[in-house]
DNA sequence: TCATAATATATCGCATGCGATATAAAATCA
DNA sequence: TGATTTTATATCGCATGCGATATATTATGA
């Protein structure tokens, strides 16, 4: 039997390939819901942002969502387009825009509730294992974002 | 106190975010590091597949990866601009092409193999954690797979 | 207070990802 | 065998992500 050599850049042996694969094939399978809505990914994650706490500034928003302006900017400026949010200058700090909700932005509220529970249908996943995923994961982004 | 309501659309509720920033901050951390080779993240996973093997179609390594010729063949054409592969008709099979590490290809591993280890120096991750979060990811990975 | 630094947002350019579609070659089947 | 389907790759268009840079406004400090 020939002695296996470990292979640091083997595949198998990445912390990031999987996380990165794994991402993008779950956002794929939020696609054909989100169409539904009419939302892209990260535009539902904005509007999610938005539900949770309306009137946030641009960079609060880049926070949560752990995304710079030069990302944001046409993002929300898409959806402005659609007419879910607006933007208006923060009368106590020029430099800053705050983006609110409109009516409609409001409403899609309702028509996005499902799709969590949707979505959690499709992966399938034991549920010990995605909440260890999730503690794992939130724990690196906190300890990252200080 | 106030009746806490179960939001699914809470941030801290879904999925698939935690996994799609730590993905991104993760990329971002190898950056500098592949900087030094002069590589994209996704060009070093590329290189990372013929690494392993030499002489894959586009579509294995595409399997590999979970990515597509769309995706792929402006990947591969700019590591044949940078002279790492390239890519020759199978012959036994003349819509298929294979995939070939140059020279300088095949060298750039060796400048490679000390990225994993500085990578996990900067990641503050428990090893247990790190094992699991890899192996449900996988789990994942292979069930969508089929 | 006035120059300097820090902060909020925007713009540019490049590199993905991916759905949809096109093309050519191989496989299958009536 | 000849038509149909499948497979391998390529192209197009759109939507991110993000480093680098620019601009305007606010905060800071000599």
């Amino acid at each position: 039997m020939p002695k296996e050599e470990f292979n640091p850049l083997a595949l198998k042996e990445q912390i990031c390939f999987p996380i990165y694969a794994t991402s993008r094939l779950i956002t794929r399978l939020y696609q054909p819901l989100l169409d539904e809505i009419g939302l892209t990914y990260t535009q539902y994650l904005v509007m999610m942002v938005l539900w949770e706490n309306d009137n946030q500034k641009v960079t609060e928003i880049g926070n949560r969502l752990f995304l710079n302006t030069n990302t944001l900017t046409p993002l929300l400026n898409k959806l402005i387009q659609k007419k879910l949010i607006s933007k208006q200058r923060d009368e106590s700090d020029e430099r800053a825009f705050i983006v609110t909700l409109s009516e409609e932005g409001k409403a899609m509220k309702t028509s996005a509730e499902c799709i969590p529970e949707k979505l959690a249908q499709s992966v399938d996943i034991p549920l010990e294992e995605v909440a260890l995923v999730k503690s794992a994961m939130w724990k690196f982004l906190n300890s990252v974002r200080d």
